[in-house]
DNA sequence: GCAAATTAATGATTTATTCAAG
DNA sequence: CTTGAATAAATCATTAATTTGC
């Protein structure tokens, strides 16, 4: 069984890119043989043999072989130092990291920006281990089921009864936002990103009670993660 | 009617957190009182008085008064001089840049991971400004919209004509992944993704301009972003 | 009591929609 | 009306609860 679970995922997938990108001659892609014939259409054009010359992709491509396989094979000697976790494992939030979480939220925040998910997971990592996606997949899960929940009873109370009030939400949006430039402030766009918070007015209730604050065993580890770079 | 837009986002929101989070007392808040009484349900045993008062909420509450209006008011006096673009607009692809992202698509790419994009984002870079995220949305809304339009004539066709097979697709995922550790061979799961890194060194380069790679969203100046710490 | 077998929760990804700049 | 950007909904996968047979 628990094998059977696991081939189902492993053997249709990764078959292009996924961790080694094959080389220009695309051999290993089983589908598509059309791969570099690329400049058809209107890229034609446009894309002029300059263009296109320069473009050197071997550049950016790894020498691997193509199948995904490979990599499946050679299992983890994480000699790293860093993964406390042997496998890999999904974060586990400990109780104290819920416990906060459940309060900002209850508080108000529904779609923090990335530099409160970058702080909120500094707090949060005294507690246990925990990177900032995780606070961010946290809201968004959170927000995601409570708004089901509240659908299904809402629907399952009365079918007439027209539904709460979807609360103000507005998520500001991920990932990162200047740290000190001040400004940013996105007055364009749409709801827009970073500026705003969330508000929340009607005293709502929430549905309450629900609080749900499961007790989550602790876990240690979680993982390695490594969201460093990247900023330019 | 420009005014009308404005508000509807405007005014509910910005009330908490956004840009300066309030302090502990939460005074600003208007509404929910129940703020700081948290831990009450399950939560209370579980994350006892140490947790929630290790907690320093204020710690990484930035000084600034709880209006968020204030943010909005000030607008951009962008005295810095990295905004390449004035008010900050979107990604304006030059005819090179989506003649190669084209090129890679019809090979077979659909959901470059995080190293990809990020390379990618870099050799694009040669022919204009561009960033991961729009290498990121651009496969995306690429992807989406080929779907939606092959739904669309098959459906016009002939509403008994089998949908053409899908493509593969499998798409890696986003966020970062690391650079020389080969690994993390991510055997697991899904197509996976984070653990790798994208490195970068960071040299600090602040939020120059110059290059913009950052991978994803959001901010219109585009800039700025900083994914730098994270990690943990 | 205690593992294997199920089921319930919920972390992590992907896909569908929506919004709005140009 | 095209398409970059962003969010929400749906889905997938893994861990923890819980149940069940011994």
């Amino acid at each position: 069984m628990g094998i059977q679970a696991m081939k189902v995922h492993q053997l249709p997938r990764g078959l292009i890119w996924d961790h080694d990108p094959p080389s220009l001659t695309l051999g290993c892609k089983r589908f598509r043989p059309l791969a570099l014939k690329l400049s058809t259409a209107a890229a034609e054009d446009a894309l002029s043999a300059t263009a296109t010359a320069a473009f050197d992709l071997k550049s950016f491509i790894k020498p691997d072989q193509c199948s995904p396989r490979n990599a499946d094979v050679q299992k983890k000697e994480s000699s790293q130092a860093d993964a406390a976790q042997p496998g890999g494992t999904r974060w586990n939030p400990t109780q104290e990291q819920i416990g906060i979480l459940d309060m900002l939220y209850r508080s108000g925040m529904r779609t923090p920006n990335a530099q409160q998910i970058e702080q909120i997971a500094v707090q949060l990592s005294k507690y246990g281990k925990i990177e900032g996606k995780n606070v961010f997949y946290w809201f968004q899960n959170h927000k995601a089921r409570e708004r089901q929940k509240q659908k299904r009873s809402s629907l399952r109370l009365s079918p007439r009864t027209p539904p709460p009030p979807p609360f103000p939400d507005h998520t500001p949006c991920f990932f990162l936002s200047s740290p000190n430039k001040e400004e940013e402030n996105n007055r364009y766009k749409r709801k827009c990103v970073f500026d705003e918070v969330n508000e929340y007015s009607r005293e709502e209730e929430e549905q309450e009670e629900g609080r749900t604050l499961k007790l989550f065993p602790l876990h240690p580890e979680g993982r390695v993660s490594l969201l460093s770079g990247l900023m330019n």
